[in-house]
DNA sequence: TAATCTTTGTACCATATGGTACATTGGGAG
DNA sequence: CTCCCAATGTACCATATGGTACAAAGATTA
């Protein structure tokens, strides 16, 4: 069914952009490019956002909603154990279909440290976002932050070298250590 | 003193636009830019390189070079420990003036996972030279593993968000799980 | 129906970019 | 001195990019 009205039309042509920004694992479209993927025009991404910037502030603010939805606190059954939530975690963040997505939110990321006020802004929603999440898993926060700085140095490895492998072997290590140190509960 | 010869006005060049790369943390300069950071023109890069292109692949050649020596096997007294060494490191690599540094690796690194051969290269080469470093200092295979994914999350961290201390914190964490596993020797 | 507002395409523009053509200079070799 | 080749500047070109002007075609409303 086509989208009624402007609102509508606007909100379609949004998740078609993230989709593209998904797909290439970047926000480094043109707008031609971009226009060709969500099946417009860049006269119609122009005429609905006003601008390449809130078109990409419009794309970002929908992804960091989908990334709420699926790493809030409680996105993983209270029961299961921390090794399992680890574990779990992994896998899906290195899944080759969620690929784009590492690689979209990696570039926020940069663009951050590049200078960018709202890719920084995106980095640290994810940063707390996790942690909460992770809270109810792991010990105490210095755990958390240990753990949330070994997961990116193991989703770089992942990216640059596209092995699934090595960081699925630290992140099984550092589920070993929190079991030495608290095995029980 | 000038240089004398075509190769050495080739060398001083690469030199400083390696310098205009780290200065700018980024590879991502346009050739008038770097000209200009050079104080050259974009005529004489070009006459010198032949290509944009060529220029940076001799500006990696340089930098990889320049790290090779910094962070070679046998870079530290063999006598320090494994804590030394690591806070040392960190120390170093989060040092301000070592930021373009750590931004144009990181950048490289960037271009290896957004399919540039000679970035992936770059960073395996890193990878190398930083385990067969660390082999001296930590105890095995598996903990160097853990090391590097931990320090490159942190350093990932520090670049996003300016704060050496949250890596500082996770890599002392580190070093103390070290310690308790390895007390002697 | 007439008037107005929204949507859309086409052509265009200004700017930035990597790179080239051409002419000029300047120093060393014969 | 003259010839030649490297070095250099200036102007230029083709392409890509974000964005705009203008006009036409629907759709909506008075």
């Amino acid at each position: 069914m086509a989208p009624e009205n402007s609102r509508d039309r606007r909100e379609e042509l949004v998740e078609r952009c993230l989709a593209a920004f998904v797909q290439a694992g970047t926000l480094d479209l043109s707008l031609d490019t971009l226009a060709k993927a969500a099946r417009s025009s860049k006269r119609m991404l122009v005429h609905y956002f006003g601008s390449r910037e809130a078109l990409e502030e419009s794309a970002i603010s929908v992804l960091e909603g989908r990334l709420r939805a699926r790493f809030r606190a409680g996105a993983f059954p209270r029961g299961i154990s921390a090794e399992t939530a680890i574990r779990t975690l992994w896998d899906q963040v290195t899944q080759p279909a969620s690929r784009g997505l590492l690689l979209l939110s990696m570039d926020l990321t940069r663009r951050g440290w590049s200078g960018s006020e709202r890719g920084r802004r995106f980095f640290e929603e994810q940063q707390r976002l996790w942690s909460e999440m992770l809270r109810e898993f792991l010990p105490d926060a210095g755990s958390v932050e240990t753990f949330l700085q070994l997961f990116q140095g193991a989703a770089l490895v992942y990216l640059a070298t596209g092995d699934r492998e090595r960081g699925r072997r630290t992140l099984d290590r550092f589920s070993g250590e929190m079991l030495r140190h608290e095995p029980n509960k």
